[in-house]
DNA sequence: TTGTAAGCGTTATCAT
DNA sequence: ATGATAACGCTTACAA
């Protein structure tokens, strides 16, 4: 009989002395006394019965030999041989975990854990500061699909992994990029509701302050705040939009005394990272000596920063972040799942608050 | 027309229709008329020259083939066949993102991000709500290593990881489980460098108000405060220390007259998850009718709770939560690359604060 | 019902 | 300096 010839072989030297290597299905399939395979059957084996033809008692058998050695099957060996990880990416362009607690996806995060976590999904924080290359977001195919946030977005790469079929959704608007699902809070609708209730108030001239921006978010609001206005059968002009470079300074008491004056009985102001249009609307009226719910009303077409948290609560409404962020996962885990869903815009909640209230009465 | 039949070859099944394939190294190789492996040599190349023995040519070649085919590495392929996954988990008893955001690990995972990053990890989120079954700890073993956060830990099941070799860090003092390596903060040196800070100040009698909790995290302070007491060469007998089960009702207006009437000129409180010593203290104080740092000085052995951020910033220490999270990355990614590390106790960082002023002088 | 083996896209080793 | 080739750990078609 012809002796194997025992030149040293070439491939991967042997693993480091030091650490043991985690259990593979191997070594579960020795302690069992069947083959590799059948372990692998055994642990995918679908609840459908669908293709699974193992007999209960080695099924049994590959599953305490599982349990006993600690198995868990590799992530990227899954994903390679074409199969699911169970696991979806979150990716996000700046970190994901800002130190400033204020601009985080904190709130996004929960919705997306807890939806993941019911979808039977662990998620992989991809550290977006990690790679910095052109490839850094090439990591994310280690998942079955990634969730993107964030302002500023690398389109080619994005675009690559699109066009690759990898599923991708992003959390907020983004239609600029052909064939990129997203997920969005509708702003449009809720700033509309927010003008309705102030009309429905007697409010007759609403004027809106907005950060002199281009995001979807400031668009959208904008876009409500007009239509509201067109609903209530009220006049739209350019002058019922106060577009500021920078809110502070320029929407001052004086400003503010000037438009009451004119006429104007309602402000509403958008929200953004920095509050700061709330905040100097605000700020203004109290130093105009106006009154809030009795001289004027006021409404935030957002959250209040946790900043002003102890202050009355604005009239406006609330991003339902929770529920954009399990919606973002929905939306995900159809496409993985090869499904093109559909997830419609998510609707924001009203706040009555304690800052809008009926309009005053004119004097004569 | 009859088809020529295909037999399917054993393997693996065609490409999921969704998924459209990329070029790999082989197609590159082609391109540039080499070998596959040798493509991996130049995408490979490391900059140190170490082993990098590439012709420059065809370095060229190999690098204009793959950016007109615009190679991409799989990370999957790349990662097993480097047998590393670059993962670390995170697992928190409770869910990772909590709603009440006060209670959070938000501070820590700042650390941990920054930390796993810089490191080239990213990170699995596992939720011990997500697992459910007894073994729910176990799938952390697809990660390289794992942090784990939270009260209370599943003792048997952690002491498995550990005995398996399994790189695991705890983040907070847990020195029960033999062997499990953790990361903690220094609050004995702290409290006792905030009692050393008082005595300076002239303070002689001082009192610890603390919950009744066995946490490190409470024992730990409460030593340093004694530790601080007896460095100053001040008394730390038994009525130095007020164990309360429920602060705002045991700490009252009344308690503390009658403390400072026998002499009593500071107090210090014990942070915790409700901040419920802290506030019992500042209410008892005003509602005795005390100025605070006129009449008594007050200290919190940690960072006051977000709602009372408005307030007077109280002195103390702050613990430093993104160092902690950082060095429980170092500690983990140590243990992963076999390297027995140890990480010290992290310091915090004193706080001089409002709170505190030089004692009264007694009056006659 | 179970075993055999191909192949996923890399990396790393040896031989040329 | 480059080319073969063996792993890496897994899924799955097909044979037994």
């Amino acid at each position: 009989m012809e002796q194997p010839r025992k030149r040293a072989k070439p491939g991967r030297a042997p693993a480091p002395a030091g650490r043991k290597s985690r259990p593979r299905q191997a070594e579960v399939a020795r302690l069992a006394g069947v083959s590799q395979a059948t372990v692998s059957l055994v642990l995918n084996a679908r609840r459908d019965g669908k293709g699974a033809t193992i007999s209960e008692e080695t099924r049994q058998r590959v599953l305490d030999a599982a349990r006993s050695l600690g198995y868990v099957p590799d992530p990227a060996a899954r994903r390679l041989a074409a199969a699911r990880n169970n696991l979806l990416g979150v990716f996000s362009f700046t970190s994901t975990f800002p130190t400033d607690v204020q601009h985080s996806y904190y709130p996004f995060l929960v919705g997306v854990e807890q939806e993941a976590a019911a979808r039977g999904y662990d998620l992989v924080l991809f550290t977006a500061s990690s790679g910095g290359g052109p490839d850094a977001l090439s990591r994310v195919r280690l998942a079955d699909g990634c969730l993107f946030l964030g302002r500023h977005v690398p389109r080619a790469e994005l675009k690559r992994l699109v066009a690759d079929g990898f599923p991708v959704v992003h959390l907020g608007r983004r239609e600029e990029l052909e064939g990129l699902a997203w997920v969005g809070a509708d702003y449009v609708s809720a700033s509309r509701e927010v003008v309705a209730h102030l009309a429905d108030l007697g409010h007759r001239r609403i004027v809106l302050v907005r950060e002199d921006d281009d995001a979807p978010a400031s668009t959208d609001r904008q876009q409500g705040f007009l239509d509201g206005l067109d609903g209530a059968g009220l006049a739209g002009g350019p002058d019922s939009v106060l577009r500021c470079a920078d809110p502070v300074s320029e929407v001052t008491a004086e400003r503010v005394r000037e438009l009451v004056a004119e006429g104007v009985t309602a402000f509403v102001a958008e929200e953004t990272d920095t509050g700061a249009a709330w905040q100097a609307l605000t700020g203004a009226v109290a130093g105009a000596g106006l009154s809030c719910p009795g001289d004027v009303s006021l409404a935030l077409l957002g959250s209040p920063p946790p900043e002003l948290a102890a202050g009355p609560v604005p009239t406006g409404f609330d991003v339902p972040r929770h529920e954009l962020g399990a919606a973002a996962v929905r939306l995900l885990s159809a496409q993985v799942a090869g499904e093109e869903a559909d997830e419609p815009l998510v609707a924001c909640e009203f706040r009555a608050g304690l800052t809008a209230g009926p309009a005053p009465v004119p004097e004569p």
